[in-house]
RNA sequence: GGAGGUGUGGCCGAGUGGACAAUGGCAGCAGACUGUAAAUCUGCCGGGCUUCGCCCUACCGAGGUUCGAAUCCUCGCGCCUCCA
């Protein structure tokens, strides 16, 4: 095994841990930024560095249909592709099997995509998805999986599942013949059914993965639906083993699933969403396009001390955005990102010093709706 | 000076007798976004009201034809093109 896992403290179920990666350290719990097609939209690697990010995630959809595994692999891998020295995870192509789900055919084998570039069929299979990610080199490799739609009848949710554990052991089994320089992390999936997730836990847990992803969940359903079932998934999980909450979420997501046990995250919410004019920040989520900010002076998050806010206004920032203008989309992202990363580090501090509980607290106030 | 064309809601621009408070696009206002087919998508966008409907005012201006006019006619005004 090539990765490490260790915790450095807990407090109640939240643990603050450190993975190691061959190509770095990762203290956990931890945000990793989502770069779907090998860049963070928006931000240059270096950029992406000096905010702090430990990890950054890339799709193997994607990169399998542009520009092509053999591609990367010819150029020296992922990271000398990219330009990012460090950790990458990528994910499988299980979540486009949602999001995709007009789009792909599953099989016994695994799934065929109707490329959404040329239209051209492409096949994945739980064998070949962890070659192509032990080609790239990846730091974290992820199992082919099937997320379900929400909602799902049981029935359904269980044969899904079934087709998950069965691909994940073929995938662990190609793993231990051919591994790639990182690790390979299972995926829970089961809906919304705490009897799925507990046999998920269960079958998955027996396959030794270096790690397990909590899957299926930020598909459409509701909050508290999603929250009891990281709060009731979490804890099946080994504890010397790191646990990934998959595709998850807003700030106040993340503190439930940290309060929970849960260390890793990714989600494309900060990056989309600065691009859509909408900032996280201290006070709230600040619509920056909404007519009051165009003459207000303030930086978009006077607690914050990233690029952004220590150099521009609410007010040009929405110009920019309100134009259209690239360097408005940028300028939100750098702060989105900085924010994410910000909480994050508060989160591992708290959890290190025991005092996650008051940090949740004031959290939960300032995460709330903007002031008035 | 002559000939032809044109004038539509903040802007651009469809519409050439009834189905028109008037297609679209832009701008504006608001909202959504959770392992990224997303710099995307949705709603509102003349005024008022008891808002799946009703009333008022509206397609440069004035007048006319008609049961009915943004649409046809006359005059005026503005703009464009060509000729002198």
């Amino acid at each position: 095994m090539t990765l490490s896992f260790s915790l450095l403290a807990t407090d109640g179920a939240a643990r603050r841990g450190r993975l190691e990666t061959p190509h770095g350290t990762i203290e956990t719990p931890a945000f990793m930024p989502v770069g779907t097609l090998g860049a963070v939209k928006g931000l240059t690697p270096d950029a992406l560095e000096s905010l702090g990010a430990s990890i950054m995630l890339a799709n193997l959809y994607h990169l399998t249909l542009r520009p092509g595994i053999e591609v990367i692999e010819s150029l020296g891998g992922l990271h000398a592709w990219n330009g990012w020295s460090r950790p990458i995870l990528t994910d499988s192509g299980g979540f486009q099997v949602w999001s995709l789900a007009g789009r792909r055919k599953l099989t016994a084998a695994g799934v065929t995509f109707r490329s959404h570039v040329d239209g051209a069929l492409v096949t994945f299979t739980p064998e070949s998805v962890v070659d192509s990610q032990r080609r790239l080199g990846v730091d974290i490799a992820m199992v082919l999986d099937e997320c379900p739609a929400w909602p799902v009848p049981e029935e359904e949710a269980a044969a899904s599942l079934d087709r998950t554990v069965a691909w994940a052991r073929r995938a662990r089994e190609r793993w231990a013949a051919a591994p790639g320089p990182g690790g390979l992390f299972g995926i829970l999936q089961g809906s919304s059914f705490p009897c799925q997730r507990a046999r998920a836990a269960e079958l998955l847990t027996a396959l030794d993965f270096d790690g397990y992803a909590i899957g299926g969940v930020s598909v459409g359903e509701p909050e508290a639906e999603r929250r009891e079932t990281v709060a009731f998934t979490a804890p099946l999980l080994p504890a010397l083993k790191p646990r990934y909450l998959m595709g998850v979420g807003t700030p106040q997501d993340i503190l439930h699933a940290v309060l929970s046990g849960v260390d890793l995250f990714d989600c494309v919410l900060p990056a989309r969403n600065a691009r859509h004019s909408l900032l996280f920040t201290s006070e709230g989520l600040l619509r920056l396009k909404n007519a009051r900010y165009r003459t207000d002076p303030a930086p978009p998050d006077p607690a914050c001390s990233c690029p952004t806010c220590r150099r521009v206004s609410r007010a040009f920032l929405a110009h920019l955005l309100r134009c259209g203008e690239i360097t408005g989309q940028v300028l939100a992202t750098v702060h989105n990102l900085a924010f994410y990363l910000d909480f994050m580090g508060r989160l591992r501090q708290a959890s290190a010093s025991g005092t996650l509980a008051e940090f949740a607290a004031r959290a939960a106030t300032q995460l709330s709706e903007p002031p008035a």
